[in-house]
DNA sequence: AGCATTGTATTACTGCATTAATACAAGCTT
DNA sequence: AAGCTTGTATTAATGCAGTAATACAATGCT
């Protein structure tokens, strides 16, 4: 499993290990059932405290995307995203109402702004498809 | 000029200054020219610490919203948004690849995010003109 | 039973953001 | 010039997020 965490930016740790083990799941690279490295075994690998990958861990089964097994590990979880469907798309509109509120702000037209959306919604997919491709 | 602080929820007291200040600005309520309470002034109105606001407005200078005049006050400055369109498309386009990769994190179709951002800029402007027309 | 391996809990250090107390500086008005 | 009003600067208190050191608990394996 490939994650790369830098101190250069301002992520804390934890986040950069949630998020790209989110990412990985998302993108299928990691699949239900399959086990997480062991969180000392990560720790040392990013040389950092394991208490760091521990509330990673945490995060991610509070999240629904993986599952503890006492002494067993830590395994993705079959259901794809926990969230019933309603709770994501509340989270989602609230994300984009702040995007919109800015753009208001910004004195930017809310039409520009659905153009970027649809822009980078296709850049987003081509570079992904191309990279699912690769796998 | 109406400005609403709480303390229950997160956002620093400043930033909430900030943010409302810009709205108001963006509404045309605050039109250029026009002058700001002194710091003293809104700082008592709202039970806060002069240098709060001071920061407030510091950083309201700084986004180019206001511009300070030694000992006469702070005023609203004429530019409206002083961000070159491109450093604010740029800045979107930031906020909306954050958007686009939150979404499929969870898993939703671009197309809906798509389809939920019509929406919610359609009620947007509705609810916005409306507004307006209040004045 | 004993040991190895897994995650858990407790506690503390550190840095940073927010807010505040308080004193300073500049310019307008009289 | 005096004094008021404006923003500025310095310093400190507080709380909190992130990380770490270290000891604990549970379970499977030999």
């Amino acid at each position: 499993m490939q994650i790369h965490i830098t101190t250069h930016d301002k992520v804390p740790i934890y986040l950069q290990v949630v998020n790209q083990i989110k990412y990985l799941v998302a993108a299928r690279r990691l699949v239900a059932g399959e086990e997480l490295p062991p969180i000392r075994v990560l720790a040392e690998k990013l040389v950092v405290n394991p208490n760091t990958i521990a509330r990673a861990y945490r995060e991610l089964e509070l999240a629904g995307i993986v599952e503890k097994r006492r002494t067993a590990g830590t395994f993705v979880t079959h259901q794809g995203s926990p969230l019933a469907r309603r709770e994501r798309m509340k989270i989602l509109t609230e994300r984009i109402d702040q995007l919109l509120a800015e753009a208001l702000q910004m004195d930017v037209d809310l039409d520009d702004v659905i153009k970027l959306v649809h822009q980078r919604s296709t850049v987003m997919n081509t570079s992904r498809l191309k990279e699912l491709s690769d796998v």
